[in-house]
DNA sequence: ATTACTACTCACCGAGTAA
DNA sequence: TTTACTCGGTGAGTAGTAA
């Protein structure tokens, strides 16, 4: 996880002051003092953090006796984008990205692998989720009132469907899905079945591997689920 | 100036971190351990930036013995949105906020005042620039190449447009002007006649004070002019 | 005037730990 | 389990200064 971690905040005030004063744009010539006055640090500081943007080549820099000309790189453009990309989607959407849920682990009635292994279901699973899911479902009880709070919260929230199908033999409903993390480690989908024999202080997580085996997980284990959202 | 700096980005990044989780929307329930693993640093420092967000007033925290509910407060979101709309102007507009031009003071013939004195002008000077202007102009020529390109590129930014008009006597062109900032320290504006007697390697400089006398400067002296754009 | 080196300080971070 | 205290080490920022 984290493999793009908000690029390091360290170097990201003198970067964005830099780009608000032009050097997004253009070239700018401003000395390390009069930069360190508009950044309220001192010069020394201000000349060892351009050296530092150099070095990793977020700025271009051309030194001179009577001052420097500095413009940003498309790569030192990159870490602005990508803060504001993220902040727009924080600020304009409406609905968290990823929401938290804490539930204890318990035994169900096995049921749900029955569903799980429909080909109709598999396709799309593999399709929209990226994973073949194994043939069962693990079930949690969500630990608090917070908790249920938050899941019913979910319901509104944009989420992957899968759609029903038709075997020879019966009808499958159409089904949403959400994207998870399960304790921080492992890749999953939390499975809302529209007719769900469950109520709705429970979960149903699939995943490639079995869970069980996988994480170490028994009956009662509590587990930290993010829940992703579609932007 | 320096009235909104961007409030400190000490915290930001675990407020970011916070409001991606959910709490810019609602109410999340987090450990300080699982944040600090998420955020990449230590409970302690997790611990320790929740409660300094939680004394500013960015957040309300409600401390359980099963772990925390956070939620960003109105105020606590303003920063982000600060940031948010600094970075939108920042990328999504195609010119910069502001250049910075290097000058050097010279005489000119004093032929500035009359033109600055104009009724017809000093309206709209108010009008759109906030202050009464001296009745004179600064000269000053541009220090380098570099301030010459930068004086060409400006032409292109969107500038307060000061409309011409008639006297019984005579017809005053129509002048482009950008707000400045002189030195750091003192407003003023540059005015582009777009009939000036001036080549394009000099700029005309308006204020509400007399400047040599407020700035002490005198002929010869370098100035540093931060021109705005309008966005 | 500049930039940027060498010291040095101190604020921040994290280990240990109490509650 | 939690949160959050104390305390000691570390590294980021600054002062002084050379070039």
């Amino acid at each position: 996880m984290r493999l793009n971690p908000t690029s390091s905040w360290r170097l990201l005030p003198m970067l964005f002051t830099l780009a608000q004063m032009g050097a997004y744009h253009k070239a700018i010539k401003i000395s390390t003092k009069h930069l360190a006055e508009k950044s309220d640090i001192s010069q020394q500081t201000a000349s060892r953090h351009l050296i530092e943007l150099s070095r990793i080549g977020w700025i271009k820099r051309s030194v001179t006796p009577r001052g420097c000309l500095i413009k940003l790189t498309e790569s030192g453009k990159q870490p602005l984008k990508d803060l504001y990309s993220k902040m727009k989607v924080l600020i304009e959407t409406a609905h968290p990205l990823s929401v938290m849920i804490e539930g204890i682990v318990f035994s169900g009635l096995g049921e749900g692998a029955y569903y799980v292994k429909q080909e109709g279901y598999q396709k799309q699973f593999i399709e929209k989720l990226g994973f073949r899911p194994f043939p069962g479902t693990l079930n949690v009880n969500l630990a608090s009132e917070h908790d249920a709070e938050t899941r019913r919260e979910l319901e509104n929230y944009p989420a992957i469907e899968i759609a029903g199908f038709e075997t020879e033999s019966r009808t499958f409903g159409p089904v949403k899905c959400y994207p998870i993390l399960i304790n921080n480690k492992a890749k999953g989908a939390v499975i809302f079945a529209l007719r769900s024999h469950y109520d709705v202080s429970v979960l149903e997580i699939i995943a490639h591997q079995h869970l069980r085996t996988h994480l170490r997980i028994k009956d009662n284990d509590k587990l930290h689920l993010e829940i992703f959202t579609m932007p």
